[in-house]
DNA sequence: TAGATATGATCTATATATGAGTCATTGATT
DNA sequence: AATCAATGACTCATATATAGATCATATCTA
């Protein structure tokens, strides 16, 4: 009994391009599936359903294999990485720390 | 007994920013941890982990909410989400389809 | 300032992802 | 053509993510 719960599409493509990608880079690089796994420290049977675009995967191991194969996460090295990382903490700091309910109309302006 | 499996900082930096800017699209939106974890169909603890950068959620829960919060996977819509899942296709169809052991010095060319 | 809600942290039970293994089939290399 | 590895598809046991609570504290709004 597979307890399938809903994905909206655009989440589904955006794992399945990853799973895509991951595939394409393991090839391009000439490794084999448990060559692949090895690498990563997983299972054979999981790197599979990580190229397949399973959505119960853990990110941790999708993206750790999708770096192996040398996909930019973010279109970005670590060091850029670091940078969002600060610019969205700054921009999370100038917001309030609890959000409360407001009678007023939502302000959508951002 | 937490079994720690290492991943690469690459790796942690890109979940982690990944939850940074779920929390803040959450709070640009207004919406409490317990609006959006509704709206997601997840436990607030969950959304927690995920706005934590959590290497061991599922991958389509982070991809789901983050798309809740208008977050662009891959900066891409998802018709060129569609295009580029055919684009890899089309470039893996052009790969051998087993990977062997080759005698002869890799090609790294691509 | 008061009242109400968000947030942070933790616990338990259950569902399930993962690791490890097997088997059949396909395909690449010599 | 023959051989051997890669791939695809399973099964099972175990580790663990998740849902659903609860409680204390922080902080927003009126």
């Amino acid at each position: 009994m597979t307890q399938a719960r809903p994905f909206s599409k655009y989440t589904m493509e955006a794992v399945k391009l990853l799973g895509k990608q991951i595939q394409l880079g393991r090839k391009q690089r000439r490794w084999s599936e448990t060559e692949l796994a090895e690498r990563a420290g997983i299972a054979r049977a999981t790197l599979q359903r990580i190229e397949k675009g399973d959505m119960a995967c853990k990110i941790g191991l999708v993206f750790e294999v999708a770096t192996l194969v040398g996909i930019k996460l973010f279109d970005a090295d670590s060091e850029t990485l670091r940078g969002r990382i600060h610019e969205a903490d700054e921009r999370i700091a100038l917001l309030p720390k609890h959000i409360h309910p407001s009678r007023r109309p939502v302000d959508d302006e951002f």
